[in-house]
DNA sequence: ATGTCGGAATTATTCCGA
């Protein structure tokens, strides 16, 4: 089983690329984020089209998510609950056995900006929730945009830089490191511990070509399912334009499981 | 180059968010 995860930073401006990938890939479940769009202008019909089921939390413009999928889920949950005006950020469905939710967290814009305090509070909401309704015990993915670098191997910026700068302060690495130590497995860095590879780069100043980026978008999962990992991949490749299509500013993350 | 995108508001141009 293939499952994925991809900021596409617009659906209706994506989706002609987003299908590219589909057919080159064949993830089996996949958690988009930023979709831009309404759940009445989700192209449903499209994504039935090459085989796939779509559970979405829309809406207008900004945020949203949305979990493609083979067979058809249960939506467990849409929205984080108390942050519900904070935009569409998660949504969560069963899959038989594996839990399944996708996020978008905020991006805080810079320390001074109110949206920074509330990011911190969205990622305590997320941890509070995610304890009270999963188990360790059980199979469970939480994947998506976390806009936080957790370590300096995940970002361009030098280390003795990144004191005071978003994504890379303390207290934001606390929040991820909150996650871990409920017992989520990063999976990328559990099958990478030494490699320097980000799956986000500006759009501006040629950022991807000089690999200036930063590791933002994460599968994390529960210990049970870490002995069906077989190999995780940021697909770096699907940061390039496609047969002249516009790619996303971040690229695709999988993983194989057993 | 404060360099590019996507989308909204408004109707080809400017603003905003990332």
């Amino acid at each position: 089983m293939r499952i994925a995860t991809w900021n596409i930073n617009g659906l209706r401006a994506r989706l002609d690329f987003v299908r590219h990938w589909l057919a080159a890939r064949q993830p089996d479940l996949v958690g988009l984020q930023e979709l831009k769009l309404t759940d009445e202008q989700f192209p449903h019909a499209d994504f039935e089209a090459v085989g796939y089921h779509a559970t979405v939390h829309g809406q207008k413009a900004w945020n949203g998510v949305a979990i493609l999928s083979r067979e058809a889920g249960t939506l467990t949950q849409r929205g984080l609950p108390g942050q519900e005006d904070f935009g569409s950020r998660l949504v969560t469905a069963q899959f038989g056995d594996l839990s399944f939710t996708t996020i978008y967290c905020p991006n805080g814009k810079h320390l001074a900006h109110d949206d920074y305090p509330r990011k911190l509070d969205w990622f305590d909401s997320l941890a509070t929730f995610w304890s009270e309704t999963r188990s360790t015990e059980e199979a469970a993915v939480l994947c998506g945009d976390l806009n936080l670098c957790p370590a300096e191997l995940d970002s361009h910026h030098p280390p003795e830089k990144t004191g005071d700068r978003i994504f890379h302060t303390t207290a934001e690495r606390a929040r991820f490191e909150r996650l871990l130590e409920w017992g989520l497995v990063d999976l990328f860095r559990h099958r990478h511990p030494e490699e320097r590879m980000y799956s986000w780069w500006d759009y501006r100043g040629g950022s991807f070509h000089r690999n200036l980026g930063l590791r933002i978008d994460f599968l994390l999962a529960t210990p049970t399912l870490l002995a069906r990992v077989r190999d995780v991949v940021i697909d770096r490749d699907y940061r390039k334009k496609k047969d002249g299509l516009t790619a996303s500013d971040h690229a695709p993350v999988y993983a194989d499981l057993e």
